[in-house]
DNA sequence: CCCTATTTGTTGGCATACCATTCGTCAACC
DNA sequence: GGTTGACGAATGGTATGCCAACAAATAGGG
């Protein structure tokens, strides 16, 4: 076992495991294995199973009877149910941020959402699904920072994981689309603009509503 | 240890330490002790020490460093924030749950309700806590899931247990009230009456922030 | 050759033992 | 007497062993 990076190793663990659903690495269906977590780790089952625990209080691990955890399957319902909340949320944490955020985290951020843009211009698609998820993520954590409502970012921040695992993974050609409506909520954002922030909230929310069920019409 | 009444302890101890915190046995504040709780379950650590951290994940117990995990103390703070998100979730699960509520138990819950008014306006003040709990928790339990989306009802039952340990504990004087505003919403919901059964929720919770902040400012 | 019964292996749930840290207590020294 | 330091009890974090339940594999009977 390691020395003394930190301590909780459920932590560790969890972050671990965390990071392997969201990268990808655990794909939806699978199913976790408790011992040959702990021996990737290097620690015991014990803090693999609190790890476990919390990853499936958050929803993202569903218990499969007595066969263990798996990693949630997002249904087309679940999205759906996710994005219908985050519709009634997100828009109002916009309109409540505004005139709050840090503008040079702020200004950080539209420069690299730009970068992205721009690079796809050039190269076609070769987006690194990696950045782009960190961009979201940092600015959407910004954002419901900024409003200053704990809980309300952290219900924020759970049901853009439920999101996640759909439209930009599936969707690489909604990324051109997506950036420029976070750039849309960035500028009002900016200048304090607080309807406008909701407004375009609004609208990037719509639209990746809309361009799910055109994927799923089209299928 | 207990032969066969159900599968997993852990679950068990969930529901008995949940009970525990609801209920007003364990207060915020109190420091809970797995070896205790353990012993009083009959059962080993471990299953407590899951139930545990499914409750840390929902917010009703916080790690107090080393030191074990505390009934979480709700401060004005939270309970603000709370309320302010039910009040962007509410009023638009009850528009929702209009004309899809199952009838025969919203009547029910009007009768209980009504009974609850008639015993507080003749016999004075002896309002049975619990009792208003659990009609207060299956009234909102049966709006949001007629609304037809589970993880917002889930979120919804989450942010109500922040609020309750707050308002009608420390506000009795409230309880008539609250039941009549429970009252409207039922109405407007029996007929299908989707934009007033959200008006309806919207009073009602503006209320209920009025009624903590009269109190507040009286201290 | 197929279907079923039994066995064997793997897994998660639970119990238990161990360890490190922390806190209270008390004693010793200033 | 007050402060401090050492010792001990208590507690949460971790490791590990055991067991029942499920799955896969295999044997047995038709």
């Amino acid at each position: 076992m390691l020395n003394l990076p930190e301590k909780r190793l459920a932590l560790q663990a969890y972050e671990y495991i965390l990071n392997l659903i969201l990268g990808g690495e655990a794909r939806p269906g699978d199913l976790l294995n408790e011992r040959r977590l702990a021996e990737l780790l290097g620690m015991s089952r014990t803090p693999v199973r609190d790890a476990l625990l919390m990853l499936e209080s958050e929803g993202l691990l569903v218990r499969q009877g007595r066969r263990g955890l798996q990693v949630k399957q997002i249904r087309i319902e679940d999205f759906m149910e996710a994005l219908q909340i985050r519709q009634l949320l997100e828009p109002a944490v916009a309109r409540m941020a505004a005139g709050k955020v840090d503008t040079e985290t702020l200004d950080e951020l539209t420069a690299e959402v730009e970068a992205v843009v721009a690079d796809a211009g050039v190269t076609g698609a070769p987006v690194d699904r990696e950045q782009v998820r960190s961009i979201d993520d940092r600015l959407h954590g910004l954002i419901t920072d900024a409003a200053g409502n704990a809980q309300l970012s952290s219900i924020v921040r759970t049901l853009r994981r439920q999101t996640q695992m759909f439209d930009l993974k599936s969707l690489p050609e909604r990324v051109n689309d997506s950036c420029g409506e976070h750039l849309d909520i960035l500028a009002a954002l900016r200048e304090s603009r607080g309807e406008d922030a909701a407004a375009a909230m609004i609208r990037h929310l719509e639209q990746v509503r809309a361009s799910i069920i055109a994927r799923l019409t089209a299928m």
